[in-house]
RNA sequence: GGUCCCGUAGCUCAGUUGGAUAGAGCAUCAGCCUUCUAAGCUGGUGGUCAUUGGUUCGAAUCCAAUCGGGAUCACCA
C-alpha cells in the first residue's frame, strides 16, 4: 500500500533536514562555479552567464579536485589564457581561502584544490544524513504511467525508478498504470478459451492466472493461422483470408457484444480478467511495484467515445460517410487518424484520450509523464497533439518517456515466434543464480537461515535491475539469455557487496558523533570518496531534468569502486590515529546511507551482509 | 516512399550545453587474502569514435552528404 500519508512523513523530514541552511547546501559544483562568477566580476567587471565557463571533476592525472575550463572566457575578456588563469586562481584562493587551498594552471585548465579542511567539515555536517543529496519539496505534482502489462520488465523498473527520483527531487509524485483489460486481443482469449478450454482453469491446470491467459491468446493465433492457410488453399487471396478467418470475425462480433453489454460475454471478460489481475498481483508482489491508481480501460473508454463526440461538434473530427471517425493530422506532417470504426467501437488512441481527461480530473497534475516504448512515439505524439487540438489544459504537461526495446543478439523479441522471454522466468532465474554464486563462495552457511531466501531475491533482483536501469533508457539496448546477468564489476551485486562490507565494519564501530575531525589530512583515496559523496544532489538533479534512472546507477557504481580502492588500501578499525579513525568511519556511514539511497531509487535493496 | 532513431575496444555500455593523452565492466594476461567480507583491489593487452567533407583555438559531441542497421506510418494494441 501507499497511503497518501507517505508522502506528509517525508515532507517534514525534508523540512526538518533543510530548516538549517549552511554552506553544505549548495553543491560544491555550483559553488565553485558562483566563486569564479564572483571572481570575474570583481577582476574584469564580466557579468559571466551559465554558459560562458565550465567547471570539471578534474582528471586524476592532474593535480587538483576541480577544474576551470577558461577558454571560452578568453575570447570575451580577450585576455591570454595563462594570464586569466593566473589571476582567476589568485583571486578565488583570496577571496575564499577557507574553501581553496592552491591552484595550478595546466594549458588553459585552471585545476582547484579544495582545502581538506572544507572536505572533512562538510563529513561533519552530513555524515549522518540518511537524506543527505535530497531535494526540499517543490509543490510540484507529477503522474508516472508505466508498467502496460503488456509490455516488459524495463518499463516497470524504469516508472518505479523515476517515480523515486522524482520524489528525491521534491515533487509530489503519483504513479499509476493502464490495463488494456478491453479490445480485441481480449475477446481473442476468450474465443479460443470458449472452443478449446473445456472449461480448464489456473487452479486446474496450476498454472499462473496471466500465463494462463495467455496460452488461449497463443491458441487463437494457431487456430487464426491454420483457417488463413485453409482459406488461402481454397483459392481466396492471403490478404482477403486474414481479414475474414471465421475465428477473427467471431471475436470481433464478441467485441462488439461486450461494447453492447451482453451478459454471458461480460461474465467470462471477468472471470478470465481476474485470472490475469491475479498473475500481475504475484509479480508485483515480487519484484516490489505497486501504483497510487490502476486505470482500467473498460471505464475510460467510455470517456473516450464522449470526448470524440465532443470533437465532432467543434469540427476538430470528421465523420466519413461509412460512420468511421477521423481526424486529418497532415497540416502537422503526420497522417490522417482513425477515432472510431464503422461499427462504433473505439480503438487504442480513443481509450487513450478518455484516460488522460479522467487523469487531470483525478489529480490535476503539472505533468503527466507516460512511460511507454519507443515503438510507440508516433502514438504518443498523435496523443498529444490531439489533446491539445481538442484545447484540453493538461495537453502541454503531457510527456512521452520513449524507451528502447530490450532485444535478443538475434534481434527483436516476437511473441510470435516465441523468442519473448518471460518476466517471471528470468527473475526466478536471476534469484536461482544468486544463490548458487553465494553456495560457490562458501558463504552459504554464513548468512542466518531466517535471512537466505530474502537475501537470494535482493541479489536477483538487483542484478537484474541494475542490468536493465544502467543504460539510457532512451538506447535499445541487447540482453543476451545465453550469458547469465554478471554478478561482478558494473552491476547490482557489486554495489550490494560494498554495501554488506561497510555494514561489517559498523556493526562493530560507529562513529563517535561529536568527535572533532577537522585537522585530519586526508589521503586521496579518501577525498575520492568524498567528491563523490559530495556530488550526490548533483547527480539527483540532473537524473530528474533527463529522467533518466542510468545516471543514478553509473554514479553509485563510481562511489562503490571509490569506496572499494580506499577500502583495500586503508584500515579504518586500525587506523594510526583516532582522529583518522572517526574520519574513516564517518566516511563509511555516508557511504553506506548514499549507496542505500541510490539503489533505492533504483528500486533496489541493499543487503546487511553477502 | 514520408517521419524519426542509432553506428565508440572482441562483447555490453559511459562520454553532461564542443575542452586535457576517448573511459568503464566483461573477456584475456600478470600480480595481491597471518589485518575491517577476494561478489574485492592493482597493473598490462585491446580504438581509423561507420565514411567523407565542413564550422574553429579545439569535434566522438555541431552541420551536410554517403554507407549500414532499426522503429513507425493498421477499422491491431
Amino acid at each position: 500500500m501507499h497511503p497518501v500519508g507517505h508522502f506528509h512523513d517525508a515532507w517534514k523530514v525534508r523540512n526538518r533536514t533543510f530548516a538549517a541552511t549552511t554552506e553544505f547546501d549548495m553543491l560544491l559544483f555550483d559553488q565553485v562555479r558562483q566563486d569564479v562568477r564572483e571572481a570575474l566580476l570583481a577582476l574584469y567587471s564580466f557579468e559571466a552567464g551559465p554558459a560562458d565557463f565550465q567547471v570539471n571533476l578534474t582528471r586524476p592525472e592532474f593535480e587538483g579536485d576541480y577544474t576551470v575550463v577558461i577558454f571560452s572566457l578568453v575570447k570575451k575578456l580577450r585576455l591570454a589564457p595563462d594570464m586569466l588563469a593566473r589571476s582567476l586562481g589568485d583571486r578565488l584562493t583570496q577571496l575564499h581561502p577557507d574553501r581553496y587551498a592552491s591552484h595550478a594552471l595546466v594549458k588553459g585548465f585552471l585545476n582547484l584544490v579544495v582545502r581538506d579542511a572544507w572536505w572533512t567539515s562538510m563529513l561533519a555536517h552530513a555524515f549522518s544524513d540518511p537524506r543527505h543529496g535530497m531535494a526540499a519539496p517543490t509543490g510540484r505534482k507529477v503522474m508516472v504511467e508505466y508498467s502496460s502489462p503488456l509490455g516488459h520488465l524495463r518499463n516497470n523498473f524504469l516508472g518505479w525508478s523515476i517515480a523515486e527520483i522524482l520524489q528525491a527531487n521534491g515533487h509530489d509524485v503519483v504513479r499509476t498504470c493502464i490495463v488494456n483489460d478491453r479490445g480485441v486481443h481480449i475477446c481473442k482469449s476468450m474465443i479460443a478459451w470458449q472452443r478449446y478450454a473445456d472449461g480448464a482453469t489456473p487452479a486446474s491446470t496450476g498454472r499462473k492466472g496471466d500465463h494462463f491467459v495467455g496460452d488461449w491468446y497463443v491458441r487463437f493465433n494457431d487456430a487464426f493461422r491454420a483457417e488463413v492457410e485453409t482459406l488461402v488453399a481454397s483459392g481466396v487471396d492471403k490478404a482477403r483470408a486474414e481479414k475474414e478467418a471465421p475465428i477473427l470475425l467471431a471475436a470481433q462480433e464478441m467485441l462488439v457484444r461486450w461494447e453492447q453489454g451482453d451478459p454471458d460475454t461480460l461474465a467470462l471478460w471477468r472471470t478470465m480478467n481476474g485470472w490475469v489481475y491475479e498473475g500481475f498481483e504475484t509479480t508485483y508482489r515480487r519484484i516490489g511495484s505497486r501504483f497510487e491508481k490502476t486505470y482500467y480501460e473498460s471505464d475510460t473508454y467510455l470517456l473516450g467515445k464522449d470526448a470524440v463526440e465532443e470533437g465532432l461538434r467543434r469540427g476538430v473530427f470528421v465523420r466519413k460517410d461509412d460512420g468511421s471517425v477521423w481526424i486529418d493530422l497532415t497540416p502537422d506532417g503526420l497522417d490522417e487518424k482513425l477515432l472510431l470504426r464503422k461499427d462504433g467501437t473505439s480503438v487504442y488512441i480513443t481509450q487513450d484520450i478518455g484516460l488522460a481527461m479522467r487523469k487531470h480530473e483525478d489529480f490535476g497534475t503539472d505533468q503527466s509523464i507516460y512511460v511507454v516504448g519507443d515503438e510507440q512515439n508516433y502514438h504518443l505524439k498523435v496523443l498529444r497533439l490531439i489533446c491539445q487540438k481538442l484545447g484540453l489544459p493538461y495537453a502541454d504537461g503531457i510527456h512521452h518517456l520513449s524507451y528502447g526495446m530490450v532485444e535478443l543478439p538475434t534481434g527483436k523479441m516476437k511473441s510470435r515466434e516465441g523468442t519473448v522471454v518471460d518476466a517471471d522466468d528470468i527473475v526466478q532465474e536471476m534469484v536461482e543464480i544468486a544463490e548458487r554464486h553465494t553456495r560457490e563462495l562458501g558463504k552459504f552457511e554464513e548468512i542466518p537461515a531466517g535471512e537466505q531466501g530474502e537475501l537470494f531475491e535482493t541479489l536477483g533482483l538487483g542484478a537484474l535491475k541494475f542490468f536493465l536501469l544502467r543504460v539510457d533508457p532512451k538506447k535499445k539496448m541487447v540482453f543476451n539469455p545465453e550469458e547469465s546477468i554478471d554478478f561482478h564489476g558494473f552491476t547490482g551485486p557489486f554495489i550490494q557487496y560494498t554495501h554488506a562490507r561497510i555494514r561489517s565494519i559498523l556493526r562493530k564501530l560507529q562513529p563517535y558523533p561529536g568527535y572533532d575531525i577537522s585537522g585530519v589530512s586526508l589521503h586521496r583515496l579518501e577525498k575520492d570518496v568524498l567528491i563523490r559523496l559530495e556530488m550526490y544532489g548533483q547527480v539527483l538533479r540532473q537524473a530528474a531534468e533527463d529522467l533518466d534512472p542510468s545516471v543514478v546507477a553509473i554514479y553509485a557504481f563510481q562511489l562503490a569502486q571509490a569506496f572499494n580502492a580506499f577500502y583495500a588500501e586503508l584500515s579504518v578499525a586500525n587506523a594510526a590515529t583516532e582522529p583518522e579513525r572517526q574520519l574513516r568511519l564517518r566516511l563509511c556511514q555516508m557511504t553506506c546511507h548514499v549507496i542505500a539511497s541510490a539503489m533505492g531509487l533504483l528500486g533496489i535493496r541493499v543487503p546487511e551482509r553477502m
